[in-house]
DNA sequence: TTGTCAACTGTCAGTGGCTGACACTAACCT
DNA sequence: AGGTTAGTGTCAGCCACTGACAGTTGACAA
């Protein structure tokens, strides 16, 4: 790798530290985009040849995690049940975007930005929009793995649309309460997604004491 | 009412279509808000002293709307099962919709204002989070009726992520089509919600020829 | 090593959304 | 009619973001 390259992945990883560091303690709307490059010793302008926006880094970490997903989604044994291989795709998928990241950003500095992101209405309101990108590319891919048109049959993106419900659900349950290691996560969701069955099966009032 | 009042309201009666009428048809980020108060004939300062922004303008119809879906769902019959209760909440607050408003704003502008939500990333933003926190009202009051506690008994949540899933995709199917009428879209949703018990029953591929 | 090219960076000027401060006008009330 | 109050315009300024131009620094060959 070239001394260039180094330096230019040196700089952009700086700045992203810097952004996060800020947003965590400061929070993002009180932080500017001078601040950033000020914290780096670098230009406004500079900042904005590494990212599109402000923005952008504050997704940096979750921009890795839904690419991963989607991989780990497309080589799930095809035999599974859509449902299950969703559920195994996410599950697998955040030991993989630990691995990748936390030498950049620790995971717990990612937790502080990620609360930051659902306290915060602009970001929360983007960290929907790439949610629902994201489902649209997950339920292509149930579709073809089952052998469907997404355009003919609602059914790929009805149970995508039931999944990402419920992960955001647990999401924030994780984010706010104090376990938050990765495993917890685990068991949340986990639990999460056996409770769908019983949500559906119509009078729960019927259904808690039979 | 004052002749005060009359004006007020005239003015931002006119502010408001201008926008809508202006973001229909050239597209919400080509259009300024210096260009909506011109065509008022408004300085550009008083724009935001009846908008807090503008981006409410383009929400005013779906404001109304989600105002309108908790209400209707407050006044259900208790004995009601959550997701039917959810579903005649939406299908009879649409005629209200369209009664309190078409005076304002056609249901014909709405509709090409709709369209230009849907395709500006910003306004899909926005939408989607607006999506969210009605879905957490609409959670509260579901647990409310069925006497459990939203923190503690996950189903209401996961019941409603699910409905909202599903009509945030009939929307998207409804206004791509051309059948825009208010009877389309309850035609739409009905199916749809008809879907969902078999999209989850499990293995799609061995349920379809029995 | 040196000179050239290309890439990276800083500076400057400008646009658009949005806000605070202040002065001015017009409707209200007595 | 005259004082009060609400609504408006003007101006100045912040912040995110962009284009244009010039300066600097690493890459690569002669």
């Amino acid at each position: 790798m070239n001394l260039r390259e180094r330096k230019k992945r040196r700089t952009r990883d700086a700045l992203l530290r810097a952004a996060l560091e800020l947003f965590a303690t400061r929070g993002y709307e009180e932080t500017t985009v001078d601040d950033i490059a000020a914290a780096v010793d670098v230009s406004q302008r500079t900042f904005f040849r590494y990212f599109a926006g402000k923005e952008e880094t504050a997704f940096f970490v979750p921009r890795l995690a839904e690419t991963l997903v989607v991989e780990a989604l497309r080589t799930r044994p095809p035999d599974e049940v859509p449902l299950e291989a969703l559920r195994r795709s996410v599950l697998e998928s955040w030991d993989a975007i630990n691995e990748a990241v936390v030498e950049l950003v620790p995971l717990e500095l990612h937790m502080r930005v990620y609360r930051v992101i659902e306290s915060t209405p602009a970001l929360l309101a983007a960290h929907l929009r790439r949610s629902a990108e994201l489902e649209e590319q997950l339920a292509c891919i149930i579709a073809e793995r089952e052998g469907l048109d997404v355009d003919l049959d609602p059914r790929p993106r009805i149970v995508v649309a039931l999944f990402g419900g419920v992960i955001r659900v647990t999401e924030r349950l994780w984010s706010a309460g104090d376990d938050v290691t990765l495993d917890g996560m685990r068991e949340l969701t986990t639990t999460y997604l056996d409770q769908v069955g019983p949500a559906l099966a119509g009078n729960w009032r019927a259904k808690q004491s039979p």
